[in-house]
RNA sequence: GGGAGCAUAGCUCAGCUGGGAGAGCAUCUGCCUUACAAGCAGAGGGUCAUAGGUUCGAGCCCUAUUGUUCCCACCA
């Protein structure tokens, strides 16, 4: 058969059209054939705020190698893609745009915004989609959705109002964090915290009755203004006569009280707290306690209010200035500290997040967090690795309610209206046209929208078309493994698992599969404002798909970051051109496109030792994936095609494929198909671009067309060659100590030597007469029961001696302290094993297995020893 | 303050249930051997952070220490 492959290759040209040859045979989609054993995946759904990076090409090859692993292993595959609305992140966006045009939300109203935000869905959602099927991605399209499309919005009503009915969601007046670059308030979990220096400032407060002053230390001297008392500890001996006693605040005049609380420490600062109950989240619960009065002093984007004429309009941080100057001028001010502190900012803008009291709807969590707690504490879910089930449980344990309304447009509209004339709520699926306490039709609805992840956290069934009891939803849900990195778990791994578990009565997935992230080659974050990330498209371009996701998976252990290293992907390159010229060479020496019969009863010794060490390469790989070891399957992949396949058994085939004996040559054509058919199946889920198209051109795969669709292969014990692979490995070794003791004495492989070989197992050696020629660059090899030339250099293995008549090249002193020193080596191997074999303690607990190993090491060490001995006479002669 | 990860060759990292330390890249030597120079054959290079402990046996398990990264936490 004539090889059509070209001699590099070349991912351009082969990626995009091995994609849209699976494409129009539909072999992504689901067929869901009822009764058959599903595995399904939902994709974390990207952003569509930008384009896929790396993480997002790390996360998909995961999806995709176990996607495509459990579709050929017969199941009924579902993978699900989609994209998230990513409310915040993508109104941010867009709101810069508009910025840039000059246009704000204002100017353009509610509609118009939205109409824009959808524009926008449409053209980055769009690429986000394409960047995922440029890396292969074997998802099933016809199944796309989106969070904020038709479907996801009605599952979220349905929840929503379910919840609100059960009471777990509430309309109230809470301290909350507040973006005041975002405009909205955002959750707990959406504040980042950073330490950042600043200062302690000492403040005197006098009494009302002029008895003196108590000190205070603050952070946030400018939020004095809103202070409606003082707190001590209430065991703070000093400060326990002047609790009930008033101060007057400086610069505003007020009169606040002093009240003794637990909250303060005594030991820090000067043990007095200044309570600000509306703009400190202790300060507020401490306002709760004690019946303070909230007074605002700040705007929605962080000014000081009206209410202060001299400050109004200023924003906090040039207030501070200001107030400090003042409080300096009246007296009040006793001196300044430096002063490092953990400062709460925004997961999206980095701005200074600001605590602040506002109606709000919340989602209350204890009694959904506990059933999400016990599904993981009972097995029902499982992280991999495990140490992150202690994250998810210190998350849910110390959960506080979820702020879920968000002062933005882009996102589903909160699905409650208000009575203009009861005043009170109604909360629908459908759009109100009434109040359903009063009947009044003056109503109007929320204007705010809910958190991003509120409709995240109902992905794996909203999309399968819950709340619908749809075919899809009764047939793939529960989901089985869902991939995604450890920073989202508190985001959103925990909110679908109460959530799954509230409203469809089970786990929403069995098994969380945590993957890190990817750092540059520094260890750093990749991240837009250092410049260091790396487009993955740019890397398909430059080295193709398989070899990026081959990079990515390599290495890659459950739950820990890695390093993206250009040169790895390079190696990656690199291996996928050897597995293409493996192909090139199997197919230049079929001699027809026909199939070639593989008959184990009539095969060579070489032949069932690549079989055999396939087939355990067969059992390894599958046992690693279904453990999730990744990185270890694909390591085993690579080492099998590489050093095995490639440098060993291609190499042993080449006498027989170019010798006369045309049946030998046919057994060898079977074998090479056989193996490395198998072996394309087996590396298919890591590198499915290059797999498909080598399987396309190769013949031998009767009905199985597209190896997408091809069946995974299985462990089989008729393959199993456990002597054979002893006896091959026999000839192995010897063709490696030649090819050694020849680079030591720097003989150049076009100088042929005869090789003579004395050996206890001279059917072996006299077998593997044509490989000892090609792979040890001998001019003949041959099996002898003595040999008598002193000059000859011998060459000595565990199982044989070979002899090669190289006089010209030969020292014998040089040789005599070269076998020496191979003698003193086989002698610690020896005294290695008999210490182990000497002790009785080893004996009597070891396994019997590895005792076996350390007899057979100690007899091949004995063995060399004695034909080392045998050499060293001879050369002494 | 609490919790977690990591520390293995010059660099980046594997090392699955404890059984004589591995890969890729880099370095050195020799090869264009008709699949592949993006290749082939060799070589050098490691007190597996430190100190104890458990065990017949520890890179792996336990304890402490050091360094480093991350997560959480209301010390104003």
């Amino acid at each position: 058969m004539k090889c059509e492959l070209a001699k590099q290759y070349d991912p351009k040209e082969v990626e995009d059209r091995i994609y849209k040859m699976w494409l129009e045979g539909r072999y992504f989609h689901a067929d869901r054939i009822e009764g058959k054993e599903t595995y399904t995946i939902v994709i974390p759904p990207p952003n569509i705020t930008g384009q896929l990076h790396m993480g997002h090409a790390l996360d998909n090859t995961l999806q995709d190698i176990l996607i495509r692993f459990k579709r050929m292993q017969g199941y009924d595959t579902l993978w699900l893609p989609g994209t998230d609305h990513a409310s915040i992140a993508t109104e941010a966006k867009i709101v810069e745009a508009m910025r840039k045009e000059g246009i704000t939300k204002d100017d353009i109203g509610r509609e118009g915004f939205l109409s824009r935000a959808w524009d926008w869905k449409k053209e980055y959602g769009g690429r986000i989609i394409e960047q995922l099927k440029k890396m292969g991605s074997s998802c099933d399209w016809e199944r796309e959705r989106f969070t904020l499309d038709e479907g996801c919005s009605a599952a979220v009503r349905e929840v929503f109002v379910n919840l609100y009915n059960k009471g777990l969601i509430y309309r109230g007046e809470r301290i909350i964090n507040w973006c005041p670059h975002c405009l909205t308030s955002i959750s707990d979990a959406e504040v980042e915290y950073e330490d950042q220096s600043g200062h302690f400032w000492y403040l005197r407060y006098p009494f009302s009755d002029k008895s003196g002053y108590l000190e205070i230390a603050t952070t946030r001297p400018e939020t004095m203004l809103g202070d409606t008392a003082v707190a001590v500890n209430p065991n703070d001996e000093r400060y326990r006569d002047i609790v009930g006693k008033t101060l007057i605040l400086p610069i505003v005049h007020r009169e606040i009280p002093i009240v003794a609380d637990d909250y303060v420490e005594i030991d820090f600062g000067t043990g007095v707290v200044k309570i600000t109950p509306a703009h400190d989240p202790n300060d507020f619960e401490v306002g709760l306690r004690h019946n303070l009065p909230v007074i605002n002093v700040l705007t929605a984007d962080a000014k000081i209010t009206d209410d202060y004429p001299k400050y109004a309009g200023m924003d906090r941080y040039e207030a501070r200035k200001a107030i400090i100057a003042d409080l300096e001028a009246e007296g009040a001010l006793v001196r300044t500290e430096d002063y490092n502190h953990n400062v709460g900012t925004c997961y999206r803008c980095g701005t200074t997040v600001e605590p602040r009291v506002s109606k709000q709807w919340f989602v209350k969590m204890k009694p959904l967090a506990t059933p999400a707690i016990d599904a993981v504490k009972n097995g029902e879910t499982k992280f991999v690795p495990s140490r992150f089930e202690k994250v998810y449980f210190h998350w849910l344990e110390n959960i506080k309610d979820w702020c879920i309304s968000r002062q933005l447009w882009w996102g589903h509209r909160i699905p409650a209206w208000y009575c203009d004339d009861c005043g009170k709520i109604t909360v629908s699926k459908e759009e109100a046209k009434c109040c359903e306490h009063c009947g009044s039709e003056h109503i109007h609805q929320d204007p705010d929208t809910l958190d991003t992840w509120f409709s995240s956290a109902l992905w794996p069934f909203s999309t399968l078309g819950w709340p619908e009891r749809t075919a899809d939803f009764e047939h793939f849900y529960p989901t089985n493994t869902l991939v995604t990195g450890y920073d989202i778990i508190p985001f959103w791994v925990m909110r679908m698992m109460f959530s799954g578990i509230e409203h469809t009565g089970e786990v929403p997935f069995n098994t969380v599969l945590i993957h890190g992230l990817v750092r540059d080659p520094q260890g750093r974050k990749m991240s837009k404002s250092l410049g260091n990330g790396v487009d993955p498209l740019e890397v398909i371009d430059n080295y193709g798909a398989d070899a990026l996701r081959f990079s990515l998976a390599t290495g890659n252990s459950p739950g820990n970051d890695m390093r993206y290293i250009p040169e790895r992907v390079e190696a990656s390159r690199n291996f996928a051109n050897k597995i293409w010229n493996a192909a090139r060479f199997i197919f230049m020496n079929l001699e027809s496109d026909e199939p070639v019969e593989l008959n184990l009863s009539d095969i060579a010794l070489e032949d069932k030792w690549i079989i055999s060490k396939y087939n355990t390469l067969v059992k390894d790989v599958t046992v690693n994936l279904d453990r999730f070891e990744l990185g270890i399957a694909v390591g085993k992949l690579y080492d099998f095609i590489w050093d095995i396949f490639c440098d060993w058994y291609i190499e042993i085939c080449k006498p027989r494929l170019n010798g006369e004996a045309k049946e030998a040559a046919d057994t060898a054509r079977a074998v090479l198909l056989f193996v490395f058919g198998g072996t394309l199946k087996l590396l298919h889920p890591f590198m499915p671009f290059i797999t498909e198209e080598i399987w396309q051109s190769m013949p031998g795969h009767k009905d199985e067309r597209v190896l997408m669709t091809s069946e995974f292969p299985k462990f089989d014990q008729k393959l199993n060659f456990t002597s054979e692979e002893t006896e091959f490995e026999r000839i192995m070794q010897i063709i490696r100590a030649i090819r050694n003791r020849r680079a030591e004495m720097n003989v150049p492989p076009s100088k042929k030597a005869q090789v003579f070989i004395k050996t206890d197992y001279p059917e072996t050696f006299k077998g593997g007469a044509a490989y000892i020629c090609r792979l040890a660059y001998a001019s003949s090899s041959s099996v002898v029961n003595s040999y008598n030339d002193d000059t000859a250099v011998s060459i000595v293995t565990d199982s044989a001696t070979a002899y090669m008549p190289m006089s010209e090249l030969v020292d014998i002193n040089a040789e005599l302290k070269r076998l020496n020193k191979e003698l003193e080596k086989a002698n610690k191997d020896k005294e290695f094993f008999e210490c182990k074999l000497n002790n009785e303690g080893f004996i009597s607990k070891a396994p019997e297995a590895v005792i076996n190993k350390q007899k057979e090491g100690l007899e091949k060490a004995l063995q060399k020893i004695k034909l080392i001995g045998d050499s060293i006479e001879r050369l002494k002669k």
